[in-house]
DNA sequence: CCAAACATGTAACATGTTACATGATTGC
DNA sequence: GCAATCATGTAACATGTTACATGTTTGG
């Protein structure tokens, strides 16, 4: 139930509206912890009737701001520092097709891997210019989230070289068995 | 919907029944695509009606043995060559937390970075033995899952790292603002 | 004989995604 | 006036988790 945290997050940097946090998502969170809107709207309904945020202001266009209650806040703090977070959140698509790929031919694992690398290259790039914008920036959540945004650009890195490392890790495979099918990826449905 | 390409990628290793299936996810797919006891069998009877896999032998106490199908295996490749897993699975529940760190105390940011760093020792040495049980074997699915290991190696190992530098980056943040409240995770509901 | 392991399935609930539906205000 | 943006909400569907429910075989 982490959405909830991380709206008791936003709002605890100041009053916003459904619409201003959902901006934030797609901006600051997008990386992180995304969220849709019916989420958003749904989830800061629920925060409401629990009494942890309240409508603090009411804007054209039927616009509600939300504020954070005191026990939203007390609830925000409970979770930052009741530490361990529910184990990372696992489940990688791109590790489980590694372990099949026994099922391609050689050339196509390689290719797989190479291409792996390459996302990996892509995502430093477009993460790279995000530095310099945060730098400039003093609120809370850009000098946090410019930590993030580290962890973002080592992962990428580890992507990159591990996929490298990857792909002549196969290439020196003790003689490829399985060569059955060569290559059957053609029409399909 | 990758549980199924899982479940296609284990078969085409051999036909087993759901609950051969289910120690696999246990043992080799746990840190990469876990799967509960109702996903698995639920999914083999969409699998078994979808004909990408069949009954191949019935035992004792019920058991079915499933093999994959033809059409299962091109579905399998299909799924493989068609690279671009949908983008990493993102959603950290642990970088979501270091977003609203400023809401806590500085000696309780620490704490929580401190944490994430064992949180990855403990994981680096959870994994390592694990590398010379597979080095043993010598099954597809034992030398590929060695690349995902090698991942999870490097994986564990970064956030470690990372944790490090981010303690030792808000040490010296250009002094500390938000000094309201030191203190008030005590009592709770 | 009885416990452990084998073996399968269903139901209720939580979470998340996509698409639909609606309307007000601002700026040009 | 009209398009873009602001603004909120609901419904249908997919996925995943937990708990319940049941029965068989093997080995000691």
């Amino acid at each position: 139930m982490s959405l909830r945290h991380a709206l008791l997050g936003l709002l605890s940097q100041g009053p916003a509206s459904g619409y201003d946090l959902l901006k934030t998502f797609d901006v600051s969170l997008a990386n992180v912890w995304p969220a849709t809107q019916s989420q958003v709207y749904a989830e800061l309904g629920r925060l409401a009737s629990a009494g942890m945020v309240e409508v603090s202001a009411q804007g054209p266009r039927g616009r509600k701001e939300y504020a954070v209650t005191e026990a939203g806040r007390a609830e925000l703090r409970h979770w930052l520092t009741q530490t361990d977070p529910g184990p990372l959140s696992r489940r990688s698509e791109m590790l489980l097709r590694v372990f099949f790929l026994g099922e391609v031919s050689p050339e196509q694992a390689h290719d797989y891997l190479r291409r792996q690398a390459e996302l990996g290259e892509e995502r430093i790039r477009r993460l790279a210019p995000l530095r310099e914008m945060v730098s400039t920036m003093d609120d809370s959540l850009s000098i946090y989230g410019s930590l993030a945004l580290e962890w973002g650009m080592r992962f990428s890195a580890l992507q990159r070289d591990w996929a490298l490392w990857a792909e002549k890790e196969i290439e020196r495979l003790p003689e490829h068995r399985r060569c059955e099918q060569p290559n059957t990826e053609t029409e399909r449905t």
